[in-house]
DNA sequence: AATTTATCAGACAAATTAGTCTGATTAAAA
DNA sequence: TTTTAATCAGACTAATTTGTCTGATAAATT
């Protein structure tokens, strides 16, 4: 597992408030439509408007919202928040003292691997995504297809 | 975390027994050379044994070697072994279902790394690292580097 | 001012992963 | 054939991650 479930929840919200676009969304409307646990997912959020990722706004017409424009916003902020920015610096060996000076057998194929994985993440921006759901229909939820109503 | 921690130590202990190339290496040499709990990493190994990959030998002179030539075998069966190949084929947003019908916003960006990820494991096998680490003596251990002995 | 609706804070529980330990089994060597 | 050196099998513990719950707090509406 690349991400944590914790930050798979954390990039489905975000996208989902990027695409949204409106004023606060509470978190009760995030937990139904993508079918996260409620309170799990409010932990979430409060890291990542901990980071200065999302503001939060208590009571009625609360809600949380994009503390900046979406399109200046990359999945790897979003990930670095939550899970830190380990998969994309640390080994996949999980070697200590890791480093060009006493590198391990991995180190020249993992590498490459390793930058796409960052690059991957650094030069998308929620906008993009939020703009792809919207125009060609993406889903954006867990729970499953075709299963419920709609 | 890309690879288990049990992923990585079963990688770690094919490597050594690839590179030492003789018969049957025991299992406390391997922890000890690697610094990884002997218990944990002989559960391990009895899965790799279990899969195929490894061979292994009771009593004296007993312990595992490699059930193919190291050419042969490469990291993303070691991979496949012990943590299955979600790594390999899920979405890195857990979404369920998933497929080219119903893609979620993720997977137009994200399935090129997915591949390279795949790509990397399948196109290194355990002879050309095991070649790499005796020609340019490269680490193989955790255990921190410079702090104990040689 | 009182009520309602929302996040915030933090304790708690469950599930998964990581790691430890003991004894049984097997094979080589004495 | 006895001892010794190894894996095997499985129960057990510890740590981490995931998920749940309750109450406090803040803002908007009435
Ligand atoms: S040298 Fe490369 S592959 Fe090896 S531990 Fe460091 S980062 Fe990882
Ligand atoms: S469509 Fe692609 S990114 Fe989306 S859930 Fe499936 S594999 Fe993952």
């Amino acid at each position: 597992m690349v991400l944590s479930k914790a930050c798979t929840y954390g990039i489905l919200a975000t996208l989902y408030v990027a695409k949204e676009n409106k004023e606060f969304v509470p978190i009760r409307e995030l937990s139904d439509e993508l079918h996260i646990s409620f309170h799990f997912l409010t932990k979430i959020l409060q890291q990542l408007t901990a980071q200065g990722l999302l503001i939060s706004l208590k009571g009625p017409k609360g809600g949380v919202k994009l503390a900046k424009d979406p399109a200046t916003i990359t999945y790897y902020d979003v990930i670095r928040a939550i899970d830190g920015d380990e998969v994309f610096t640390e080994c996949v060996l999980g070697l200590p003292g890791c480093g060009h000076e006493a590198p391990c057998p991995i180190h020249e194929f993992w590498s490459p691997t390793r930058d796409l994985l960052k690059t991957t993440f650094v030069s998308q921006s929620l906008e993009e995504s939020a703009y792809q759901i919207n125009e060609l229909k993406l889903r954006l939820s867990l729970g499953h297809w075709n299963l419920e109503e709609e």
